[in-house]
DNA sequence: CTGTCTGCAAACCATTTGCAATCGT
DNA sequence: ACGATTGCAAATGGTTTGCAGACAG
């Protein structure tokens, strides 16, 4: 999705438009991969010199809840996000913790075909994730 | 799993017999579910009232790392344990974020059938996780 | 103008850690 | 005995909150 889109995706449901959300937004959008907040921060000081760990967080719980990121929960004290929002799944390397994006037939075939016991539930979204060790991380075992 | 193969299998690693470890093994087969650790040691602390939190944390990461139990990472601050190791998916509700059991016929399949981007990885574990609202937070809304 | 959003610093809270005492083997 | 494990209390660290001032619409 395009930066203006998202921009104009949020204006039309009522946030404003603040050159902090800007800033971060340009930002995902031009350091694709799986940024936590700290990186984020990192990133945003330099356009933004003051904008604040709390207006980050802030801003990726806006994004995240108007569905244009993802959040992972890698490990207990490390959450990241994922700006891809295409139907994928995800590898989190144990070691490393780095997060792979890897397409799955079986993403989509889980989300549209679900399970009878789901059926008075209403489901907003699937996480499909594999952990173990990545090749880099396999070798230096 | 019975609780004696439990303590057997722990034994056998090289694990020591306590009865904190004893008491919590049975609480979690006694208590199907999907209890925090907080909720473990409220159990716990019956049958052996000088239980620390601490020891609860140890123990819960004894069984999750031999496999005798999954973590699931709910929300930011809310960890749950799953006593039943057997393949099968969760559905997590985004309100009063309880976590229910879901069969699912892809979780083998994701599990038998793995991606060709993971060819050079080791894949130790799978997590498929649906989220949204159960049947009664959906009749509150 | 008005109510939303930001930045700061302090608060939060589940989890972890250091360490001396205890206990399993 | 010896080293693993426990319990306590303090520390940790990512995330959240309260609030006054700034700013978008």
């Amino acid at each position: 999705m395009e930066i203006k889109d998202t921009i104009d995706l949020l204006k039309s449901r009522g946030y404003r438009i603040t050159p902090q959300r800007v800033a971060i937004i340009r930002i995902l959008k031009d350091h694709e991969g799986h940024p936590g907040a700290e990186e984020v921060f990192r990133y945003a000081i330099q356009l933004y010199p003051n904008i604040s760990m709390a207006t980050v967080y802030n801003v990726m719980e806006v994004l995240e809840k108007e569905g244009i990121i993802r959040a992972i929960a890698v490990s207990k004290n490390l959450r990241l996000y994922d700006s891809d929002i295409k139907p994928h799944s995800h590898f989190i390397c144990n070691s490393c913790r780095k997060v792979f994006d890897i397409p799955s037939n079986y993403y989509e075939a889980c989300t549209k075909e679900l399970p009878l016991e789901l059926a008075d539930f209403e489901v907003d979204s699937l996480e499909l994730i594999y952990k173990g060790l990545c090749s880099d991380c396999k070798k230096t075992k």
